[in-house]
DNA sequence: GCCCAGGTGGGTA
DNA sequence: TACCCACATGGG
């Protein structure tokens, strides 16, 4: 079947990028907070966002937990959605609290499937946001789908579309060593961000044959 | 001025 | 299940 084209593309992508030392936060927490601003939204309006919140001392666990939705408001405007973001900071902390005694490390060493139910049945955490704080804060193997995933891999053929969000994560999953899945989809994003939106032709190597199979009408 | 961005939840048929 | 829509800012 195709499946092993998820092996090959991650090869033809890490040799290309390299290393990307994922996610570009440099605490848990701040992971956690970014995964939510991120929701729909570019990574440079979030960016804003963070730095707002850095600027006001605003960025902790503790500051946010004592912070009116106003105030959170306020710091997080650029990057959108600002009321209902604030909800959502406010409800990941109040599940830390009641489940996790407010500890982020306590948090990690928990099994990853309960931990994953209880993110999910958070309101405003969805598959996406569920997943990337798993991996990228709390070192989970999960592999986290995006919209990026879905394009570049509609686009190769990997995927019509009409695949759960489920489905997609097990196709990965199931072809993939969990040490890839940080990198991997680090890597689905630099490309995105790199090629999409600059229509570079698709171009990519038969796993069967060996040869270069480009096609000048479609584009990653 | 228009379109889109690293989603999510609620409503309707 | 399968669509629709609201939510909001900022860059191209």
């Amino acid at each position: 079947m195709k499946e092993p084209l998820v092996g090959r593309v991650y090869s033809i992508l890490n040799s290309h990028f390299g290393p990307l030392y994922w996610w570009p936060a440099k605490t848990p927490f701040e992971v956690m907070v970014g995964a939510i601003l991120t929701q729909n939204t570019s990574w440079a309006n979030v960016e804003k966002a963070i730095n707002l919140l850095k600027q006001n001392k605003m960025l902790s666990i503790k500051a946010l937990r004592q912070a009116k939705l106003d105030v959170i408001q306020k710091n997080i405007r650029p990057s959108g959605f600002f009321v209902q973001k604030s909800e959502r900071i406010k409800r990941l902390i109040g599940l830390i609290d009641s489940e996790f005694k407010g500890s982020i490390s306590f948090m990690a060493n928990q099994p990853l499937p309960q931990l994953r139910e209880m993110l999910l049945a958070t309101n405003g955490i969805g598959p996406e946001t569920a997943d990337s704080i798993l991996l990228y804060a709390l070192q989970k193997p999960v592999f986290v789908v995006d919209a990026y995933t879905r394009r570049i891999f509609g686009r190769i053929g990997l995927l019509v579309g009409t695949e759960t969000y489920e489905e997609v994560r097990c196709v990965f999953e199931k072809n993939i060593e969990a040490e890839t899945y940080n990198q991997y989809h680090a890597l689905i994003v630099e490309t995105a961000k790199n090629f999409c939106k600059k229509r570079v032709p698709l171009c990519i190597e038969c796993p069967l044959s060996g040869l270069k199979l480009c096609n000048p009408k479609l584009f990653l």
